[in-house]
DNA sequence: TTATAATGTGAGTAAATACTCACTTACAAA
DNA sequence: TTTGTAAGTGAGTATTTACTCACATTATAA
């Protein structure tokens, strides 16, 4: 039985710990991420966690490696699109991202987390990759954008990916701190709106 | 001795106490902050610790408390600037919560922290309370300046001031997890250019 | 059938951590 | 001087946590 991390196809038990870790993190925080809550969440010993994982930094780095593959399948989703404007491409992703996230309320509390950012240099490198990709994503809609005369053409590419970014963040945070009390998704819609009217030439 | 969680100005432990704890918390995370690490930092027992607060928990909102105090600082230092522009003093404020989270890197630790969004529910009105604050003066800022003919009209106010806020998280997010490694204080001017284009009437 | 590997578990263990307690020392006011 | 209180400590304790180990069961393939 291989259990370094990488990927076996036939083993169910891998994801269905994964997937228990991030309900477990969606529902009490990566603080009470412990192999007891784990296994009890999986219907399974402590024991034989170990069986399909040698470490508990393994798990946490299987949830990491899930959540990077879902918020890539959504720039792959815009990829598609090729007859949309590049404007309505960005806005699709702005959408489907804060979708994504309402979907899986782990997924701040995991990005936020004091795991991800401290020791850990795996993680933080996984965390950085994907938010390399999704920039350069960013950055190349807004430059064929530019070109067709939809964006303006003295907005900086990487400032203007940055505050897309942001605005994901901040409210993402303010929801997480609310207790998920509101919908993402509209509030989301109300800021994209007021940011089209930065991004647009007047 | 009172150790109830209010304020004691004699109380110079108290003060060592929670700059300690910043500081831990700068160095080596939220997680890292034990009664331990806390009393080895004073250079005190851990049994004296407890002379002072009556848990681990009413240092963490000590801390907290520091914090806030800081970033509303600013506020009153922006306020006090009567003859400057509202465009001018959004700037200011932009640059000065930059330069106070680059002199306390234990500021995102803390606020990204698990400890502040989940249970503890004072810790979380605090800073709720705080970013309130602070959207209402930003607002109200944009507000003048839309009167004053310097910030286009069509420009929401609570959309712009979570834009606002978004750059500065995402920004201090990306440093964090750089290791601190590039100048907040540089790279917040860029984007700041970037975002008094959006703001700014053409 | 039988040998081998995978999957499973209960019962540990060592380390870390927040907090307590009995007791001592310093020090200011009566 | 006495007395009361704040400030201090070393040596605990109970609990939690990641991880191990000896051993049992199940599935697979020769």
């Amino acid at each position: 039985m291989i259990k370094n991390g990488s990927r076996l196809s036939g083993d169910i038990r891998r994801d269905q710990i994964v997937e228990a870790a991030l309900r477990i993190i969606a529902k009490r925080g990566v603080k009470s991420l412990t192999t007891a809550a784990i296994a009890e969440e999986v219907g399974i010993s402590e024991a034989n966690l170990y069986r399909h994982f040698n470490s508990k930094d393994e798990i946490l780095q299987g949830t990491v490696e899930k959540i990077g593959e879902g918020l890539l399948r959504n720039l792959d989703a815009v990829s598609v699109m090729t007859d949309a404007s590049a404007l309505a491409r960005l806005k699709r992703l702005f959408m489907l991202h804060l979708d994504y996230i309402d979907r899986n309320e782990g997924i701040p509390r995991l990005i936020f987390s004091e795991e991800m950012h401290i020791g850990k240099e795996n993680l933080k490198e996984k965390l950085l990759n994907t938010i390399g990709l999704y920039s350069a994503k960013l950055e190349s809609l807004i430059k064929e954008g530019q070109k067709a005369g939809l964006i303006r053409k003295d907005m900086e590419h990487s400032s203007a990916a940055l505050m897309f970014m942001g605005m994901i963040q901040i409210l993402t945070m303010k929801w997480s701190l609310s207790g998920f009390s509101f919908s993402l998704v509209d509030e989301g819609m109300k800021l994209w709106r007021n940011f089209e009217k930065c991004l647009s030439v007047k």
